[in-house]
DNA sequence: TCCATGTTTCAAGTATTATCGAAATATAAA
DNA sequence: TTTATATTTCGATAATACTTGAAACATGGA
């Protein structure tokens, strides 16, 4: 994932209305949501939730699919999985900055590195 | 961490410039980088370096200290890890958009979920 | 003290983003 | 075909964010 790219996606989470829609559509799995369940459950004008289902598939982090009248909504995970990849790679000091969760299982040594590990890069 | 802090650090690093000048600080370590140093390998004008910088600060994703004539500013590493963590708590569906890397080292059981895991909220 | 250097703050201009009513489009049911 | 429902697009407005020169502030050296 390309710099610029990362920082389209954080920008698109960077905003309260889009994180929680995408949070619902997480919660939702991969059958995902109707728009209008989506506007429902978060209390969007119609315009409003539409700019920012239309900003978050711009950058690929949802998708969206007909299903006879409705537009079914759903988190496409491979693009969330990259973009934590593009943090942990290239925003994390080795992976010192792992979740715990995920380094208190991990025997990979560099879940608890060495204070100064130097760059690594990934682009 | 709550959903409002995760929207801001996301939104912070969800600009190229400033996402550029926290991964040098990353790559630079603990030891951090003067502000003017920042500038420079980004080419960025003084006000508008300390501008993205102290938008980095307040929203705890950096951390300036100064020492002598200079200021030094460090990422934060801890605060990458939550916001790290925000995103696989309640961004992915169990923990299958892991980073690969991760998850191959990972004998975690989540770290290949069934497909249709639910609801695995923090907050 | 005076000067040089590094950094921030201020102020003003520009650009981008967010919101939402109203109109348009699409699909399906009557 | 008409009507109803779901969603998007349009248009206008308001709010926020970005950039930068210039001025102010802080620190250390002469």
């Amino acid at each position: 994932m390309e710099t610029l790219s990362a920082a389209e996606s954080l920008a698109a989470l960077g905003h309260e209305t889009r994180l929680a829609i995408f949070r619902a559509l997480v919660q939702a799995g991969p059958e995902g949501l109707k728009a209008g369940a989506v506007g429902e459950a978060l209390g969007l004008a119609p315009a409003t939730l539409s700019f920012h289902l239309a900003h978050l598939s711009r950058v690929g982090l949802i998708r969206g699919r007909q299903e006879s009248r409705f537009i079914f909504y759903s988190a496409d995970y491979s693009a969330m999985g990259e973009l934590i990849a593009f943090l942990t790679d290239n925003c994390c000091q080795g992976k010192a900055c792992l979740p715990n969760a995920v380094c208190a299982e991990n025997p990979d040594p560099r879940c608890n590195p060495e204070p100064a590990c130097e760059g690594n890069s990934r682009d």
